[in-house]
RNA sequence: GGGCGGUUAGCUCAGGUGGUUAGAGUACAUGCUUGACAUGCAUGGGGUCACUGGUUCAAGUCCAGUACCGCCCA
């Protein structure tokens, strides 16, 4: 066979991905048994999400793990989805096309969007901004697609799935039709974390802290029917006209005289009870707090414990709303400076009002204390949004999830986190839990709630008069399809019906990806095969999301867990260790990296990490793991030429005659029983580092050069068959102990050689992992001192060698060595090959006692290079 | 404020149940065109294992605390 020349990773990657989709290699085959299958959970990726390294690394894990399982004879079950439905879609079809929806306009058939048009936002219609996001999802779907499978993912391409397609639709909503019968979900009117900017309800998931300057305002509060007054210190001054109570501490002295008397607001001379409550705190601010709607989370349980008024002033947009004082519900001592100062406000955005409204506490006299006093403040805000969170009544639907704390922490101990200590993510997490899932959100791109109304006689929507569709029935758009028993003509009439306007958190589908991947709803008897699945590779930021929902929902739905383990990657950091994010602007992207190092370099990268531990991105590694590959490629070549002509039949372990290579053998074996070990816990940079090691040292240096002048004896030797033997045995498992993580050149290295191995596959991916049977035929070497003993030789001669500034192959006229009895014994099976390896002329040995070490060694060249 | 993880060579990282002189790669220095590989080979310099205590015959490893970094949650 003419083997390349060069190693060209390019031309293999082609090569070989185009023949493992025709081969089929990667198919999931539905007739094994459970207990032959590996099951796999795979993450869909955000597909209009920016696509840097921090992807291809923690993805390329899921790939280790399953090619190892694969070569252990696995039937495996690998699929992939896309995740493209939700906000990150619609924020970008909106950019791309300058577009804007409203769910009110109807669908324009010829509308075509047109990218990088200019001007203010075209509004569309619901369908036809839906559309758009299909558009680009399938352009982004491509993407990834091309992108995982110039990385060799082995994803069975069969299994691909989108959580907009139908059959996830499906899925979702059948979901939550269950939920819904089950008592699981529930619809409420609530006030609920909502976003102003795009105006939808989200999940405590959702939620990140930030950090903003904000200050302390001092303000002065009447009291009704007496003199003086008391001082509220708040960071929300424009919620004032929401002001509906003030609360001190009971054993607060400073104010028990107070409680039960009015409070007037300033400016807005609004009376309001002044009540004592344990969770006011008297070391916060001046221990008088207003109780507003809504300012915080405590501000809602004081407004159900009390059962105050509501005095909405925040819009869903986020702008204060028209509110006249005076009127019922909006009581003021002088409603007339109160709607005048209101009017300045009104309509403002609440920052704006917030400023203004100071301004007008500064220009009106006994307000203001004392100046305020700046401070950092963490507020709430959606992770992928920019204003902080309002709190805002809405009717939104809610999954039960405080109900069943305790029990989702024992679901979470019945699986294996790997690393452990990510349980403790998960369990800080349910521990912290502090309000049902809210599921809906008030978006487009997304699987509608599929629940339709009663309209009344009287024109008002019945919330309690649920329509939910048939199983047959689904996927269903209840904007676009009336319920069983009306017409499309009795959409929004009184007696017809009407749509539920939202879709569905994303995580609602992507929690169901073990029931989407195992058919759930179509096929039970498949479903039931494959879950629990076996792992769920993922990252660690998504544990209270993407884990903890499928928890959920496995829970819910079966009692059952979802996989058996979770396995958590780490993050690519940049070099400052700064997360790695589009927003930070320090992203690398990874089709570069491909076009320089290629694939096999890329993921050699990625495997160089251990399991959920962040690593800082270092350029360095590629190149390390392109010269693995050469490595690999000359190494190989050469290995294999040096029994080219001999019949691989006459190769087999039996053949390993030669003490040497048995004691070589025996290095072996310990490193395939710890690489086959650390896989097994998923510990494939524990794997990989192992088998780099001794394919580079033990195998390269110091094996192939020791075995290689037999392999040029002339005649077939009975050495020279040991040799030849060891050397095709030896590297048949390195280059299967490496597949897992350099696929393409490998898959080559094996077509020049084993592909007709009697008891290998022609792809070694499908080739059995190395066990120790497959040496078992090879009898242990009688010395256990044979290879360190022949090292200690290898190491001190080239240590002469180089101190003298020779060359490897300089010949030695004398080496003399010392040592035990049981050593030199050990070394003599080593001694012809170390002394034609070494050019050794003359090795004389003498029993002694070395100085440090097995042996001492001393070396004898020739006087000068030049006579040498 | 609570929790989790980390801190080992200039850099990126390994270091089962404590046990000789703490490792690898990279970078650096020197030499070597070795019967495959100069994208290579050989050799070498480079460490107060963050810090302070403690347990122990023995601590990078176990315990307590401190500092700094990151993450999660208030």
């Amino acid at each position: 066979m003419d083997l390349p020349k060069k190693y060209d990773a390019h031309q293999l990657e082609d090569k070989w991905s185009n023949h493992w989709v025709e081969s089929g290699s990667n198919a999931w085959n539905p007739e094994c048994s459970r207990e032959e299958s590996f099951v796999v959970d795979t993450p869909p990726p955000t597909v209009s999400g920016s696509l840097h390294v921090g992807h291809i690394f923690s993805y390329s894990h899921q790939d280790f793990i399953v090619r190892f399982q694969r070569m252990r004879g696995k039937n495996i079950f690998f699929p992939i989805g896309w995740d493209d439905n939700g906000l990150p879609t619609e924020r970008r079809v909106q950019n791309l096309y300058n577009v804007r929806c409203e769910p009110h306009l109807h669908y324009d058939p010829h509308f075509k969007g047109e990218r990088g048009k200019k001007g203010a936002p075209q509004a569309i219609s619901r369908n036809n901004f839906i559309e758009l996001c299909h558009e680009v999802t399938k352009e982004d779907e491509e993407v990834f697609r091309r992108l995982w499978t110039r990385l060799g993912m082995s994803y069975d391409w069969d299994l691909e799935y989108a959580t907009i397609d139908d059959h996830c639709r499906r899925t979702s909503q059948y979901s939550f039709i269950e939920l819904i019968k089950q008592g699981e979900i529930y619809q409420d009117e609530r006030p609920v974390m909502w976003d102003v900017d795009f105006q939808t309800a989200i999940a405590q998931a959702e939620v990140a802290d930030k950090e903003r300057d904000s200050a302390f305002h001092y303000l002065r509060f009447g009291i009704e029917a007496a003199d003086g007054y008391v001082v509220i210190a708040t960071t929300r001054p424009e919620l004032l006209p929401a002001c509906v109570a003030v609360l001190v501490h009971p054993e607060d002295e400073r104010y028990k005289h107070l409680v039960g008397k009015n409070a007037l607001t300033p400016l807005f001379q609004a009376p309001v009870p002044i009540m004592a409550d344990p969770k006011a705190d008297p070391e916060k601010g001046t221990g008088v707090v207003m109780v507003c709607t809504f300012g915080d989370q405590t501000d809602v349980e004081w407004w159900q414990a009390y059962d105050l008024p509501t005095r909405q002033v925040v819009g869903k947009d986020g702008r204060l709303l028209p509110v006249t004082f005076g009127e019922t519900g909006w009581e003021s001592r002088d409603a007339a400076q109160a709607n005048q100062v209101y009017g300045e406000i009104q309509g403002l955005p609440v920052p704006k009002a917030r400023k203004r409204l100071v301004e007008i506490f500064e220009e009106t006299g006994g307000v203001i204390d004392r100046p305020s006093q700046q401070m950092t403040q963490t507020v709430r805000v959606f992770e992928k949004g920019d204003h902080p969170l309002e709190l805002i009544p809405a009717r939104q639907w809610f999954a039960k999830i405080m109900d069943k704390k305790e029990t989702l922490l024992g679901q979470g101990r019945k699986i294996a986190w790997h690393p452990p200590h990510m349980q403790l993510r998960y369990e800080h997490w349910v521990e912290g839990l502090n309000q049902d899932w809210c599921m809906s959100r008030q978006r487009f791109f997304g699987v509608p709630i599929p629940v339709w109304y009663r309209i009344g006689e009287d024109g008002r929507v019945d919330y309690n008069a649920r329509i939910l569709p048939t199983p047959e029935q689904l996927p269903v758009d209840p904007l676009d399809q009336a319920p069983v028993g009306f017409t499309e003509e009795q959409r929004d009439q009184p007696n017809g019906f009407t749509g539920d306007p939202d879709v569905m958190d994303t995580w609602a589908t992507s929690s169901l990806s073990p029931q989407i991947c195992t058919n759930w709803v179509n096929d039970a008897e498949q479903h039931k095969k494959l879950f629990p699945m076996d792992i769920r590779p993922q990252s660690h930021e998504i544990i209270r999301t993407w884990a903890f929902y499928a928890i959920v929902k496995a829970y819910t739905h079966e009692k059952e867990i979802p996989w058996k383990n979770v396995v958590i990657s780490g993050w690519i950091l940049d070099p400052e260790r700064k997360k790695m994010s589009k927003s930070h602007g320090n992203v690398v992207t990874p089709e570069p990296l491909i076009e320089q190092f290629g694939a096999d370099s890329v993921r050699y990268w990625a495997a160089r990490a251990r399991l959920g531990v962040d690593t800082a991105y270092d350029e360095q590694v590629f190149r390390v793991g392109k010269r693995l590959c050469t490595k690999l490629f000359n190494a190989s070549k050469f290995a294999l030429g040096r029994f080219a002509e001999l019949d691989p039949a006459q190769l087999t372990p039996d053949q390993v005659t030669a003490e040497i290579d048995r004691a070589v053998i025996a290095e072996l074996r310990p490193l395939v029983e710890r690489a086959t070990e650390a896989f097994e816990r998923f510990d494939y940079a524990q794997a990989l580092g192992l088998t780099e090691d001794f394919f580079w040292r033990t195998f390269c240096d110091n094996y192939l050069e020791l075995a290689k002048p037999r392999t040029y004896d002339e005649d077939l030797t009975e050495g020279r068959l040991s040799a030849a033997a060891t050397l095709r045995l030896m590297h048949r498992a390195l280059t299967r102990m490496l597949a897992p993580f350099l696929p393409f050149l490998t898959e080559e290295v094996w077509s020049w050689a084993y592909a007709n191995d009697k008891d290998m596959n022609a792809s070694v991916h499908l080739s059995p992992w190395p066990s120790l049977e497959e040496f078992a035929a090879i009898p242990e070497p009688a010395a256990t001192d044979t290879y360190t003993s022949a090292l200690a030789v290898i190491d001190a001669v080239r240590k002469a060698k180089a101190d003298a500034s020779l060359s490897m192959k300089a010949p030695v006229p004398r080496v003399a060595i010392a040592g035990s009895p049981q050593t030199l014994g050990a070394f003599e099976a080593a001694r012809d090959d170390v002394c034609r390896m070494l050019h050794i002329e003359r090795l004389e040995v003498a029993e002694g006692e070395p100085e440090e070490g097995l042996l001492d060694v001393e070396t004898s060249l020739a006087q000068s290079p030049a006579e040498g």
